[in-house]
DNA sequence: CTGGATGCAAAGAATTTGCAGCAAT
DNA sequence: ATTGCTGCAAATTCTTTGCATCCAG
C-alpha cells in the first residue's frame, strides 16, 4: 500500500487526500465493490468526496494495473485489488450468494507464452458458477 | 438449435419471429456480442425488430441457461451461447484485441463438489489477460 | 379468443464530460 | 506559480418499464 503510493508518485500522479481515501476504501473493503460502495466507504474518511472522483481514480488505478473489473451479473461493474491474495468467486446460480475461494489452479500459467497464438499470459479472471451448500436441494 | 426451440416451447414460451431472429443472430454471430450488435444482426432478417425485445429475449435466454453474460472491459455487457464449443478469451491489455482460445483446463472440475465449502461447481467463466503477439514489443 | 409478446416512448441507472475553482508539487 | 485534480451539474450510454396493440396457440 505504501509502495503503491510510491509508484503512483513515480508515474507522475499527485497524491491527494481523495485518492488516499479511495485507495483505503478499496483495500479495506469487501473483496469486490461497486463504484458506489467504494464511494460510500471512502466518505467515512472524506465526506466531501465526489462520486466523479471515485470513477476517475478507479480509471487511473485500472490503467496502473492495480485494480481489476469484475462483472457478477447485476447491472454494475465491481472493482477489486489485483494481486492481493489472489482468489476467485464461487457464485450461486440459485440464491446469488458470492463466496471467495482462496488458491488458484492457474497460477502456473502466469508469464507463459502460448504455443499456437504467441499470446503472453499475464493475468486472468475466473468466476465459478454452481450451487452453494444450502441451495443443493432445488 | 432445433432442440432449443423445442425446449423454449416446453417451458411455455411462445415462438415468435422476433425470438427466432434473436436466436439466429446469437448463434450465427461472433462469439460474444453486445445487445446492440445482436439487435443489428437480427434486423437483417427482421428489420422491424425493436431493441427492447432483444433485451427481453436475452433475459429469457439467460434464465433458461442458454446464454451467458460476459464483461470484457468496455462499458457494456456481452452475451454468448453456453455450451457451444466451450472456449475462453485471450484479451490483449495493450490493443484490446480479443481472440478465442479453444480447450479448457477446467473441464475436469465440472460437477465436482468442493471439499471445504460444499459448493457444487456447474460452470465457470474465464478471461485471460496479457499481450498478443503484435504488442509484445511495448 | 386470450394472455403472452411486441414496439414505442419515457424512465432509470451507471458512467463520462465540461468547466471554473482548488491545491499538490 | 503551474498544472493537474476536484466537485458540481449536465450529458451520454446502456438497460428497464408502462402501456396500448398485436398475434401465437
Amino acid at each position: 500500500m505504501d509502495e503503491l503510493r510510491q509508484e503512483l508518485r513515480n508515474r507522475g500522479y499527485r497524491l491527494t487526500s481523495q485518492r488516499e481515501a479511495v485507495l483505503r476504501a478499496i483495500y479495506e473493503g469487501a473483496c469486490s465493490q461497486s463504484a458506489e460502495e467504494i464511494h460510500e466507504r471512502a466518505r467515512r474518511w472524506l465526506p466531501s468526496l465526489g462520486l466523479t472522483t471515485v470513477y476517475r481514480t478507479l480509471e487511473l488505478l485500472k490503467q496502473a494495473r492495480k485494480i481489476q473489473e469484475v462483472y457478477l451479473g447485476d447491472g454494475k461493474v465491481r472493482y477489486e485489488p489485483i494481486s492481493e491474495t489472489h482468489h476467485h468467486h464461487l457464485i450461486c446460480q440459485i440464491c446469488g450468494k458470492v463466496e471467495p475461494m482462496e488458491g488458484c489452479f492457474l497460477s502456473p500459467f502466469e508469464g507463459v507464452t502460448l504455443a499456437g497464438s504467441g499470446f503472453q499470459i499475464l493475468g486472468h479472471r475466473l468466476e465459478i458458477y454452481g450451487r452453494c451448500r444450502s441451495c443443493q436441494g432445488s
